[in-house]
DNA sequence: ATCCTTGCAAATGATTTGCAAGAGT
DNA sequence: ACTCTTGCAAATCATTTGCAAGGAT
């Protein structure tokens, strides 16, 4: 917990048991939606309002500890913050992994925001398919 | 209008008028989120109600006439179906450009998605920052 | 001691649904 | 003719807010 609780000072945001709980249950899940944060968190803390939760996420990721993962027809994923990456989101059960940007992708993509005089803070890619499982059925 | 009667038969869609008039407001508008639509929509079709919108804008993206973008931070906007592309986002104003995915990027792309044996149907994306007219603000 | 956060319940906002009348093929 | 779509109003679902009590620094 003391992880979390790092986290949270270096945003200068208070750790509440709520919030470390929340960063937990991104960190095992990987990412997750607000209800499927909220269900995680019931199950240790069963007291918590969905309430809090909303508010968290939105605090959270306002000060740069969470990120918000929007998806094509289905309800944004949050995840602990880390460098750019690749989402390969399976449009058959939904699941999200992570893949890492090599270097071609991270100046590709930076020259393209060049060229168009636009000043990159932050870049998302998504790729929608089969993963493993879901090829076979 | 015949261009937009012409994508809802391909798809085997009514080429009702409002949906013509909903793919011609997203013709023209480049991207737009479902009221963004509905209130340029009401411009020259005042009796069109907010549920024919959605009901539409589902049916179409479920067809495969208009794509979903989902946005960080925002709600969801549509654009007529166009190979992938790259969507620069304005953090600052919201508006969003795009531009090309050159052969680089599509090939890194794929290549990541080998990698993960997942099979990649199609893919988004998004950098945000700010664009030309926000960056002297 | 102070300010921020929590949990609750109520309020708001967004999206979906059911249905009778009308439009497209 | 037949089936799908429309517009309306109501229902549902998602998110936000106000506030008194409790927790973090």
């Amino acid at each position: 917990m003391k992880k979390y609780e790092n986290m949270l000072k270096e945003h200068s945001l208070k750790a509440t048991y709520q919030r470390m709980s929340i960063l937990s249950v991104l960190d095992k899940m990987g990412h997750g939606c607000i209800d499927e944060v909220y269900e995680k968190v019931k199950e240790t803390h069963p007291t918590i309002s969905l309430a809090t939760v909303y508010k968290n996420i939105i605090t959270m990721v306002e000060n740069g500890v969470i990120t918000e993962v929007p998806i094509a027809g289905l309800k944004s994923k949050y995840e602990l913050k880390k460098d750019d990456h690749i989402h390969l989101i399976c449009t058959e059960c939904g699941d999200v992994k992570d893949a890492d940007m090599d270097d071609k992708i991270t100046q590709d993509v930076s020259s393209v925001a060049n060229n168009s005089s636009f000043e990159a803070k932050s870049s998302n890619v998504n790729i929608y398919g089969l993963c493993k499982n879901c090829k076979g059925a």
